[in-house]
DNA sequence: GTCATATTATGACCACTGGTCATTCTGACC
DNA sequence: GGTCAGAATGACCAGTGGTCATAATATGAC
């Protein structure tokens, strides 16, 4: 065929330049998982990835933007899981419910996942990052706060739910009580485990926050 | 008096200590408040205290426990605010209401005591921080969710309560969705503005799970 | 008043960090 | 084989938290 070897050059480059950048997250995502962010270096990373520093910041412009960049990925993997539940023939509530305790689930096995998108929530990384990347996250964000909001919507067309329950609200209640109490579960603290045990906590919460918004009835 | 001059030097001495700490308190929190944790440096906070950096470290051991004690300061001013609540004569859900509130508007009003609470549940400060200070932050923690748990306890007894809610779960899921919450909107983030008025937000938040945890009846 | 002693303060110094940039290397093209 | 753009390098920089030999100072016995 006419294309075996017409823009091979550049074609070639361009992959060896995307397998470079690869390599680079790949030492990176190993060393920020084993290491956490503060304990990792960006001369390290690039020892790692056999490369030099310099070459480091050719493809990222901070450790930072790096370090977000590689967390970024394990996006893909929840959206996975959470889809399954948005597909499945639950009823409403065990729909919120799943999902709730789906996303808590991998924040659990992903810890530095979790981390990351805690570190978004800072002024730290809000003065570090480039727009852009704060843009990512937060549509990858917003898309998972709308379908609950819309889970909410459809429950109160349905009469299951309050009138007086604003569903993006809901939303965004159920998931940073979630974060909150994730905080507490990842680092082990006394306070989450003086309370039992985390599963328990959680399904505690979300039951808390359905039966609040169905009310009485 | 007999006691007019009697430990007068080593009085001084320990009063004059207690000064020179006292300055670098003052000096840290002026410019922790003021440009935040990590723009401020060692050396800035030795120079507003007069003192040079070497001295710090003789009355702190680290940046990190500097920045605790120091914040840890504001712990009095949340407990009054909280314990004119205790004190009031409410009824138990509006007490709870009140309490939760209140919790939340002192952290609004005081940012960086909610950043330190926030650091404090962060692996990076459980490895920093001398046990003790940890220690203190907990009990002071633990003292709040205990109240909060005996006020759902009392909740429980008079029946507005449904059985299968813990107490203890409870105050630390209502803690940790406050602080959630908090998250977003010490930083002003576009998901939680997008979901209306941050005080609408947290009265929704409190009045979700009080419902939630009364139950229908 | 003097001086040995103990306490406290100092700032030059260290190791190490994220980040830069003049230089070197590579390999595609003619 | 020579040229030259683009990629890789690592010595280098400024700045950090933290240390420590040295200096200053206060003390109280004589």
């Amino acid at each position: 065929m006419k294309g075996s070897t017409p823009l091979s050059v550049a074609t070639r480059k361009e992959k060896e330049k995307l397998e470079r950048r690869n390599a680079i997250l790949v030492a990176a995502k190993d060393l920020f998982y084993d290491k956490g962010y503060q304990n990792t270096t960006v001369g390290e990373i690039a020892e790692a990835a056999h490369l030099s520093k310099g070459t480091v910041y050719l493809y990222f412009a901070s450790k930072d933007e790096l370090y977000v960049t590689v967390v970024l990925e394990s996006f893909q993997a929840v959206e996975e899981s959470l889809h399954e539940i948005m597909g499945s023939d639950l009823g409403i509530r065990e729909k919120g419910r799943a999902f709730y305790l789906a996303f808590v689930e991998h924040c659990m096995k992903n810890r530095e996942y979790f981390r990351m998108t805690q570190y978004f929530l800072t002024e730290n990384a809000r003065e570090n990052l480039p727009g852009e990347l704060i843009e990512t996250v937060s549509a990858h964000t917003s898309g998972l706060l709308e379908y609950v909001a819309g889970l909410v919507t459809e429950g109160k067309e349905t009469e299951l739910i309050r009138d007086d329950v604003d569903p993006y609200m809901f939303a965004v209640i159920a998931w940073r009580s979630a974060t909150g109490l994730l905080d507490l579960a990842v680092i082990g603290d006394s306070a989450g485990a003086h309370a039992g045990p985390f599963p328990k906590l959680f399904e505690q919460a979300i039951d808390l926050l359905i039966e609040g918004a169905a009310g009485r009835r």
